[in-house]
DNA sequence: ATGGTTGGATAGTGCCGGTATCCGAGAAGG
DNA sequence: CCTTCTCGGATACCGGCACTATCCAACCAT
């Protein structure tokens, strides 16, 4: 396959293959002679997955590269590689530690952390961005006036948990480690607009079940 | 309130205020003479809701003060209002319909709506954009090769439509419909990264337990 | 041989959040 | 009253990012 066909099968145009290329999310064909390379099916399906992550999961292609970078080193461990490839996903801006929001924020993530029982997740929140995130958001919602907190959280993070054993128990059914570690760095990526969808298409059925149509 | 306190009080740039009056994402302070507008709490508010779905929510300005336009206008009833504020946030590219693997992410879901029982999406599906963005997503991670269909999503479906109901529960506890407004579609768009970092967290205990820390 | 492709290098484009600069009109202090 | 500081508003500009257009020499098909 040359370029050409490369970008016909994928829908993606030459010019942006060659942008792909130069920024290393694409490994580079065979070269064949000086002005012909041969790519295979290894690099449609790679390419296929840059496109997915960037157009459907919005990933800024610094990150993708970063993303990808775990995803095919082969020399880590499975949980370090997918938590690697996790946390490289976009954050939400860090947290300013003096402003009191924040660090209500703080108090009431960490309640929430205990009366879920959630041991490992509260060892890794200095380090997760998870963490930082949910923080973050709680830490704006407060200064909106909105009592958001532990209380609030726990049905959430219930249905979070369930839904985070649903993502690994699908992707224990995958045989090879590679392929799940591609599966689980896919899950978190093009799962979440997937879920934010069915979020939505549930709101506005549940909205209309109670309010109607008008 | 002046412009430089408002900018003290929020932490918001002067500058950057400015700019958020010249696209219309802050109402006009009332004018006191030629040089001086007085801000109010209000300003500040709205001005606070403005940063929370610019930086945490990721919006772009023109779809904030598309929202904003919807969360305002008071001639509309509840649901449409609601619906407006909602279709309006950031969305997937437009499926390509001549597209196999579109065709068959239609039929998957649909049939996913049929077995979920979801009626009311079901009449929306033309129109809403989630709709289109789960058609997206299925068919991304099809192109991909994954089995990805109503089989699976399902219980994902289902999690998410209890995660719906909360979230209503919740929003019927405001008094005013204008704060229900508000807070439905804070909830949308500051919601969701805290549901997303809670399902991160999530993922993170839940695989920690699985296969500990190595 | 020769005209059309090919891959690679480089520079340019369009958008978008946000900044910097400038200005004339008050406000503040003596 | 006069000077100096600050204010709000208009305008031009900036930097990052995801691409895209152009150019060029090498190659392949006729």
């Amino acid at each position: 396959m040359r370029l050409a066909e490369l970008s016909r099968h994928s829908g993606v145009s030459v010019a942006t293959i060659k942008y792909y290329l130069r920024e290393g999310l694409l490994m580079p064909g065979r070269q064949i002679n000086a002005t012909t390379a041969e790519y295979d099916e290894e690099h449609l399906r790679r390419l296929r997955l840059v496109r997915a992550m960037i157009q459907i999961g919005r990933l800024p292609v610094a990150t993708v590269r970063e993303v990808l970078g775990h995803v095919d080193d082969d020399s880590l461990p499975r949980t370090i590689r997918l938590g690697a490839a996790l946390w490289a996903l976009p954050q939400v801006p860090e947290p300013d530690e003096d402003d009191e929001y924040v660090q209500a924020a703080h108090q009431e993530v960490d309640a929430l952390l205990d009366r879920l029982g959630w041991e490992n997740a509260k060892r890794l929140a200095t380090i997760s961005p998870a963490y930082r995130s949910l923080v973050v958001a709680v830490a704006a919602f407060r200064r909106l006036g909105y009592g958001w907190g532990a209380e609030q959280l726990v049905p959430y993070a219930e249905l979070m948990h369930r839904t985070a054993v649903l993502d690994l128990d699908l992707m224990e059914t995958h045989p090879s480690q590679a392929e799940q570690t591609e599966f689980a760095v896919l899950g978190a990526i093009l799962n979440e607009p997937a879920m934010r969808a069915l979020h939505r298409l549930a709101q506005e059925e549940e909205s209309s079940r109670r309010y109607g149509f008008e």
